[in-house]
DNA sequence: GAGTGGTCTAGACCACGGT
DNA sequence: CCGTGGTCTAGACCACTCA
């Protein structure tokens, strides 16, 4: 009756946790990995349960806990899917430019500058890579009805996303992070940010169209996979006044 | 077999919604109405089950998504408390003023100003209170180590808060969230925050000791009680370079 | 109607905190 | 030791979707 089946894996990743636990890691494991992709449904319930030698109930707590993180999506009568994180809403929930009220939009996008560097040190940490190896850098504008609204630095580390190079800048479209998805099969599931505001420097201010010194909005964003490594780290000015950032604490 | 009890409930909150979903609005009434104090402990789960004639598997679904929710908190052995927001920390997670680094601290307060006033409108709609009803008006500068860090400006309801009028200003202490519990019964447990920035103008410049056009973080804040009924809105002005604030999305 | 998730039950056993 | 929450089960029935 003991569970100890002598089960020893070789990453010995269960000291006795409880098995939704270890459910858990293990599908967050298969996500990430994309044994499916977003969009697609996972095995139904009863199939978990089974193929998982558990109850149906412990199924569902730890399906509870994907769906809470926002890894998964349920629908009933239909199955259980790999949410595909709907980031560009949510990433530009804090700009207040709609044209008219309440309608959203996606900025255009101008990629400035794409080159080979060492990423910078805090750069280099900040992606949990060695210090001192190849990222891709790029500069790039965003910009509303023809309007600068934000100008953006972001890195990313050659490695992984090497075949960025092969793509013409031009051809790059307005938004990365479906970009990372296609050609790089990494996805962009979860950020954080940090936000401060500075007046704006003389390089951005001509970037942006700013006089010297208008105070400019900076959005430092480390960007995170399924499994909650990090992708990509940006750094993001925008004049102020057109920006409201609004947070939920507790 | 059927549910229907034909229970007409004067308030009507129950269309057939699940019962996990009505135990978890009955015991929020509960815990908002103060039915049980921050600190204190809820009935054990066997003994919710009895008196709700649910099964224990209902009360914990109940239970785990108040704990979420942060209004309860577990430990095993012991009981299931209603939990006393520890407000203070996370507010202020978004200053970077450690002293030494990593270390915390309260900023001191200096209350400026009191008046009982019309409320704003804009503030009036925010807090849910009729248009023109009468509220309490703060100001007040926080500082730390004598340097002014944070100019606020702050309304509550005059109806709700009354008690607050009997307290020299004086003795108002760093935090009022504490003074609104102690005095009023009110105790804050959610908030709302929208982030912008601007450049300083001539008041806030000479409040905080600015020269003129810095850049500053401008916070506005609404407050909930654990009904998510709106208590408090206040709008908090610091410089810019003080300021970081991190936010994890999805 | 077959298949899916959504709700709910009644009870077993474990782990922890106090006495 | 007892009382608490923590894990897990096996199965019932409901609600929804889709062919």
């Amino acid at each position: 009756m003991s569970v100890g089946s002598a089960a020893k894996n070789q990453d010995a990743p269960d000291a006795r946790l409880p098995r939704y636990q270890r459910l858990h890691d293990d599908l967050t494991r298969q996500i990430a990995a994309g044994r499916w992709k977003p969009g697609d449904a996972i095995p139904p319930e009863a199939e978990l349960a089974a193929t998982h030698g558990v109850s149906v109930g412990t199924i569902r707590k730890t399906v509870d806990a994907l769906v809470a993180k926002g890894l998964l999506e349920r629908f009933q009568g239909k199955g259980t899917f790999v949410r595909r994180p709907s980031f560009d809403s949510s990433l530009f929930r804090f700009f207040r430019f709609q044209r008219q009220a309440g309608e959203r939009c996606v900025p255009q996008s101008r990629i400035l500058k794409r080159e080979v560097a060492a990423l910078p040190s805090a750069v280099a940490s900040a992606l949990d890579v060695r210090a001192g190896s190849d990222g891709i850098h790029l500069s790039r504008l965003r910009l509303i009805d023809g309007t600068p609204i934000l100008a953006e630095d972001l890195w990313v580390p050659r490695r992984e996303f090497e075949r960025l190079l092969d793509v013409p800048t031009e051809e790059f479209g307005d938004l990365l992070y479906p970009l990372y998805e296609a050609r790089c099969g990494k996805v962009v599931a979860s950020a954080e940010e940090t936000l401060t505001a500075e007046a704006v420097s003389a390089t951005y201010a001509r970037l942006l169209r700013l006089a010297a010194g208008t105070p400019v909005i900076v959005i430092e964003r480390l960007a995170f996979g399924y499994d909650r490594r990090p992708l990509e780290w940006r750094r993001s000015r925008g004049p102020a006044d057109q920006f409201r950032y609004h947070v939920e604490i507790r």
